[in-house]
DNA sequence: ATCTATAACTTGAAGCTTCAACTAACAGTA
DNA sequence: TACTGTTAGTTGAAGCTTCAAGTTATAGAT
């Protein structure tokens, strides 16, 4: 079998600007890498189906309607929100969008600064929040933390907070506890 | 600050069936887990970039080339690719028709069982795979590989390996190197 | 032979995300 | 005051995935 039969590994020769690398993974690499795609491809589809099923919301939906749980005053900007959520500032205003029209959420022009948008939790969102974060952090558990011996979950860590250097260059503020680091800066109103 | 203003933790009480559960994440596991929600969303969109930037294909057309390329003949039922590729059946059969367009794949009825649909990579398809794979390589190696020490390789595979153990239950064989495993049986014809 | 059940696959519609404009609000400058 | 540049946010279209329904081919039963 030829070498460029194997796709997952790599070309014969190093890619330009990594010319001290090894060209292909190793078995061991290999086998971790198409184990992770693994993981990353079905760990989100499956907390999307019991969210599905449990509450009728998508994963990034509750990831929204939580961080803003979690925010002073129920609310944060836009843009801080997107970061929070892990996702793009439009996704996140379609969302926000579907959110408002089923009375979780609901938009306010930030006083002082027109420039922005805060999202507000409204009451019932938080309920919403409240009866669903169970079911979910059940499903969390189940599918990941009883998965792993417990210094699994130390490893699991660094090793999630290294890619993630990769990921986002610069970013070593990533996976934070919200309640650890400061809540984004004037979430409310600008300096 | 109510115990509900936490909902990535989780309810007062344990869920049903799983009594003795602690309800909620200790920092530690959420920590691990609020990083590990950033690692499966960035890095499939770090990926998808890369790869759309310098190929035109996304991941999932990606995985369906790169299989089928390992695959003898350069031939796998299309429910067998589908496992391989990580997803659904219908998914992949809008990727192939998609990819069948482009000239890199063609579909054939399997001979004797006309049940089956076989996906063969054309010549075509073979020599993108080929040109692709060494950028989708060094992406590998830049965004998770060398982030990594080299004990942090072998945990990885071990807490993937747990977490897919979960997802899927039952699945102990997934991420199995492809040429280590026999490939998936009846290929080309039923026995 | 026909009838039923089942598994593999396909298809069209609906929904969500991405992408690329576009708008709005403000800061800084002259 | 007006002009320019910048940042936050929105929007519509295009593309992809999911979901449910529909086809097709075969095995098994009568």
């Amino acid at each position: 079998m030829m070498a460029t039969d194997r796709p997952d590994q790599g070309p014969a020769r190093p890619q330009a600007g990594t010319d001290t690398e090894p060209p292909w993974l190793s078995d061991d690499e290999r086998e971790a890498w198409i184990r992770l795609v693994g993981v990353f491809i079905k760990l989100p589809a499956a907390l999307d189906a019991q969210l599905q099923r449990d509450a009728g919301i998508s994963h990034f939906e509750y990831m929204v309607l939580s961080r803003l749980s979690e925010a002073s005053d129920r609310t944060l900007r836009m843009s801080d929100l997107a970061v929070l959520a892990n996702g793009s500032l439009s996704r996140l205003s379609h969302v926000v969008t579907r959110l408002e029209r089923r009375g979780w959420v609901r938009r306010e022009s930030c006083p002082g600064d027109g420039r922005y948008t805060n999202a507000v939790l409204t009451d019932d969102g938080m309920a919403k929040v409240e009866a669903t974060a169970p079911g979910h952090v059940a499903a969390v558990r189940n599918l990941v933390i009883d998965a792993l011996r417990p210094e699994q979950v130390g490893q699991l860590r660094d090793i999630a907070q290294a890619i993630m250097g990769r990921v986002i260059p610069g970013a070593e503020w990533y996976g934070q506890l919200p309640h650890t680091g400061a809540p984004s800066p004037s979430a409310r109103r600008p300096a």
